[in-house]
RNA sequence: GCGCCCGUAGCUCAGGCGGAUAGAGCAACGGAUUUCUAAUCCGUAGGUCGCAGGUUCGAGUCCUGCCGGGCGUGCCA
């Protein structure tokens, strides 16, 4: 179904290009800014009139004469210096409803004209490190942008590139060694699953870690060990390789449950880490002094993208190669970025990380565009966002200076929910009561993130994400309980609710509150657009809260199982599509659970 | 020094190619419950959109300068 502001766009300009003889017009529709203007605005005219010298007001009435939307609003009304001003029909309303309560699946949202194949890079934690508050945002808005995209037709590749290459693997494979043997772990790969989870010397990987840099800085023949293993690493050998793997494992395993308990759908075929691109290190090295661009300076092989200026003033090199002849992070995705464009076959490929590493993203796309290893029709983009900040201001830490673990941050969100269901509804079972908190606590955590614009910091606050007020998971949560509730009493009054939606064929709108809710719920694949456009989930947020809050006063407004016969469908049809769009929104989009009851 | 991001109500934040009287939530105050979950709803109050210029019929939005904060700026990722 094409979305409303879609046709609104189209016939306005067309009107446009009728009246004034040129083809740049844009109707520029937007939601009205005061219900007073209608539901609908196009700025266009303005714009329009001043390019080609005519009074707005005066053209603005031309486009109106020209202007055929019987079947969508009341006569259009140009207003102030020349907007129009439009109102919807009823009717209108009444068959868009209708039309998506008969294919409900997509909520009358069309899948993109031309699918495109888009890598999402996000996540990406560090191995032998357990994930922590810093990876949160990556993880879930990569998550609800494959999500956006999956739900819009295109083919999305999914890639957590993860840090399980570098230095510090030497002591961490010499560390598990002296632990174990060869032998061990050819016992525990037979056992597999049981290893990864029970597995005493490796549970705790961050101890682990501080184990083995400690060892490593007061042990001279361990830290020899160590240098043995890296050299063994990077030499391919097996012997140091089977430890490697080993490790590798088990963080896996820890961070897969993490993406589970979030939601998450990032799956171990989605894995393609640092050392997938070994091999093309040197390649890329090569390729790119053979091409001239990648020099020697200071010992490092750089390349000198244009336009990037040092302290000095001077060229800022991007750095392939080290001093000392290892690689970095750039040369690990500069192979990346190639791997994706020639074998993936990628249209796009979207990097969600930080903020800070915006001018490494700048670099890579300038670098990989001068080597042509991307064309101008792949899209390259940096998703970024700002950092999670602790009630004073600075970065979240705990009271140690530690990065708080996601896991116990969950955990804690789990927690205070389960304290308030205990409180609001003690009669429900201990099952449904768990099941309820741990939607509402990860929920809770994930929709503030999401509900703020990604660009900017936010304080953590987990008052503030579990408040039953305002723009808030519980509060989106509870609406949707609520509209469940309608459901089940209608069972108890002999109320077939399939019943009455199935047969439908005409609607009777005339409250204020029913008119405001359908006349916004037509509008969820405007709130997507918007979302996926600039790849900014508060849009989706806000557009749901909103929605939320129309149908609460419409709750508190309209009674649907007491209404006369004459109302009681269209109320039960706007109570069914309101909890189809906010479980979709919250459930399939945010990756968000909704609950029957709360 | 240079570059990027930011500065909007007491607090936390929205604000889609420049559009009409700048919006929410929290906190504050006042109302609403014989009614499908009051974990709700309705209302009131609260603003030099950091400052100063400029472009424009029109600027929170675009340009310039300044002030304040954050981040980055050659061998970490």
């Amino acid at each position: 179904m094409k979305p409303t502001i879609a046709i609104l766009e189209e016939r306005i300009s067309a009107a446009m290009v009728a009246a004034v003889g040129r083809d740049d017009c844009a109707a520029i529709v937007r939601p009205s800014t005061d219900p007073k203007f209608g539901d609908y605005q196009a700025n266009g005219v303005m714009a329009l009139a001043k390019k080609v010298k005519t009074n707005p007001r005066k053209l603005a009435e031309e486009v109106v004469k020209n202007l055929d939307l019987d079947d969508i609003c009341e006569p259009p009304e140009v207003a102030g210096p020349g907007f129009i001003n439009l109102r919807l029909k009823p009717e209108f309303l009444a068959d868009r409803l209708l039309e998506i309560n008969k294919t409900s699946a997509n909520l009358g949202i069309d899948k993109a004209a031309v699918p495109k194949t888009i890598v999402v890079d996000f996540s990406s934690p560090n191995i032998a490190k357990q994930m922590h508050v810093g990876h949160l945002r990556s993880t879930i808005i990569g998550d609800c942008i494959c999500r956006i995209l999956k739900f819009l037709g295109h083919n999305v590749i999914r890639q957590n590139h993860i840090g399980d290459w570098g230095t510090q693997f030497g002591m961490l494979c010499a560390l598990f060694r002296d632990k174990t043997t060869a032998e061990d772990i050819e016992e525990f790969k037979k056992i597999e699953d049981e290893w990864l989870s029970d597995d005493e010397i490796l549970k705790d990987i961050e101890a682990f870690y501080r184990e083995a840099k400690q060892k490593y800085d007061s042990d001279e023949d361990f830290a020899a060990d160590a240098r043995d293993a890296i050299a063994g690493l990077q030499k391919g050998q097996e012997y140091w390789k089977k430890y490697w793997q080993a490790i590798v494992g088990v963080s896996e395993s820890h961070y897969m449950e993490i993406y589970r308990n979030l939601g998450v759908t990032l799956r171990d075929k989605d894995i393609r880490g640092e050392s997938a691109y070994n091999d093309d290190l040197p390649v890329v090295v090569d390729e790119l002094k053979e091409a001239g661009l990648a020099k020697e300076s200071d010992g490092a092989i750089c390349v000198f993208p244009e336009g990037f200026k040092n302290k000095e003033g001077d060229p800022l090199p991007f750095i392939i190669c080290k001093s000392d002849g290892a690689y970095l992070y750039a040369t690990t995705d500069l192979a990346a970025l190639r791997y994706r464009v020639n074998e993936l076959k990628a249209n796009a490929i979207i990097y969600v990380t930080d903020a800070r590493q915006k001018l490494h993203f700048e670099m890579l796309f300038a670098v990989a565009k001068m080597a042509k290893w991307v064309s101008d029709d792949i899209e390259l983009s940096h998703v970024m966002f700002g950092s999670v900040l602790g009630e004073d201001g600075t970065p979240l830490k705990t009271r140690s200076g530690e990065n708080v673990k996601l896991k116990e941050l969950l955990d804690e969100a789990v927690e205070r929910a389960k304290s308030v269901v205990e409180e609001k509804n003690p009669n429900f079972s201990e099952d449904k009561k768990k099941q309820i908190a741990k939607a509402v606590g990860v929920g809770a955590v994930k929709y503030a993130d999401y509900s703020n614009n990604r660009t900017s910091d936010y304080v953590f606050s987990f008052d503030k994400m579990l408040a039953m007020d305002g723009n808030t998971a519980p509060y989106m949560q509870y609406a949707y309980a609520r509209i469940k509730s309608i459901e089940r009493k209608a069972q108890t009054k002999d109320v077939d609710i399939e019943d009455e939606l199935a047969g439908l064929q005409t609607l009777n709108l005339t409250e204020p509150a029913e008119l405001d809710l359908a006349k916004y719920l037509i509008r969820y694949g405007e709130a997507i657009q918007a979302a996926i456009a600039d790849y900014r989930p508060n849009y989706l947020t806000a557009y749901l809260y909103e929605l939320a809050q129309k149908f609460s006063a419409f709750y508190t407004n309209c009674p649907v199982l007491k209404a006369e016969p004459g109302k009681r469908p269209t109320r039960l049809l706007l109570c069914d599509l309101t909890a189809k769009t906010i479980k979709h929104g919250l459930s399939e989009l945010l990756g968000i659970e909704v609950v029957e009851q709360m």
